[in-house]
DNA sequence: TAATATTTTTAGATTTGTCTAAATTTTATT
DNA sequence: AATAAAATTTAGACAAATCTAAAAATATTA
């Protein structure tokens, strides 16, 4: 089925929110899209005659089978598209988010299919979000929280969760990045901040919130 | 300035009309578009309202200088994704142009820039039309019709001027391409068509029809 | 030049996506 | 359970881009 530009963000938003909540609501969906809850309304009408939408009135509502499907798809658009604003236009990471939005609208599927292979069929995108496959399955990596990783082990850093540019500043300055591989030393009790060893780097300390929006998972 | 992808179509549109005749109709432009002459009128004054028109009612109409600026911006913004689909991710050339129609309304400048850099600065999109730079400036190529043009010279395909499914087979089964190296050998008063030899192939004939669509350069 | 044809514009409607304000339903609180 | 608060929906409006049908202006031709 064909979508307008408005339906896929809102479906693509309901997916985001509903892999929290399992049930969205009007105004958190709302909220996520800048829009007025009225608004809401009027497009879930819409989904549901799509046949997208699980939805009755004052109950909430979630993507069905179909709606899942295309939520997938217009992901998998975003995160290819930021994989080659990054990796072949050498954007840096937090510069490619709004450009990725317009760009997961071109319809095109032979253009995704292509894209995909000449950027090598990428499993994560440059955040370490996984990249659906084009059948909607999205690759599995057992990732865990940095803080809490024990001390000793070698790990690669697989994704991080606060995209901000003022992560992105202060990873730049410990010089993480994904695939950054790197090790825990010692938990400093006192506030939570955690001393790690970055390859081929000095030893340095980070603060535990950081820590927490890091993920990583063990090498091989 | 920003502009919706309406105006942009519109805008665009009516530099090419205007390239061929100088001052544009309603109805050729409402042909070009394949929409009504009445929604052309609309548009129209929403254009001359943003001051990108010469026009009064009845008279015809044509792009002023911020128009033709605007229009240069789309179209480079089409040829340069036109090269990175046939180049970067072998697209044939004729199934290029409607997905550069929606790629062109992508709104980001320095994706632009990053793209042209990645394209390594071409001047000719993949139909041999020229690629203005980010000031709108148009390299020039001193190009003929290969049937304008004397026996037994060297001359190189620039570009193509039908830009078909049709003759897209035809070319590739005549081994032609942009840059392609030919000689006219002989020419036949019957019915004009042309004895030519493709660098590295055995002689052939084209029609005259073929002929006036494809124009080439001298070497050097 | 008068009549006819063509082109262009206007007037008014429609669709999509949005909004505000008011009404309704659900949830929380005394 | 009654009332207050919050969430949600409805009603009605608006802007953008389009359309049809009719009117107005221009061009053609007999």
């Amino acid at each position: 089925m064909n979508f307008t530009t408005s339906e896929e963000n809102y479906i693509k938003s309901i997916y985001h929110l509903q892999q929290e909540t399992g049930l969205v609501n009007t105004n958190s969906l709302a909220a996520k899209m800048h829009t007025r809850a009225a608004s809401v309304t009027d497009m879930l009408k819409k989904l549901k005659a799509k046949k997208l939408l699980q939805y009755e009135r004052y109950k909430g509502f979630k993507l069905n089978e179909a709606g899942n499907k295309a939520a997938l798809g217009v992901v998998r658009k975003h995160r290819l598209w930021e994989y080659f604003l990054v990796k072949k236009l050498n954007f840096d990471w937090d510069k490619v988010h709004s450009i990725a939005e317009e760009l997961e609208h071109i319809s095109s599927d032979e253009l995704i299919q292509r894209l995909e292979q000449f950027l090598d069929n990428p499993s994560f995108d440059p955040h370490g979000d996984p990249i659906p496959d084009r059948n909607g399955k999205i690759p599995v990596i057992n990732q865990q929280c940095l803080s809490d990783i024990p001390l000793k082990k070698t790990v690669t850093v697989s994704s991080v969760s606060n995209q901000t540019a003022q992560m992105l500043e202060m990873l730049k300055h410990y010089k993480i990045a994904m695939g950054t591989q790197l090790m825990v030393l010692k938990k400093f009790a006192f506030e939570g901040s955690l001393e790690i060893k970055v390859l081929k780097q000095a030893a340095c300390i980070i603060s535990e919130q950081v820590a927490k929006n890091v993920f990583v998972h063990y090498d091989q």
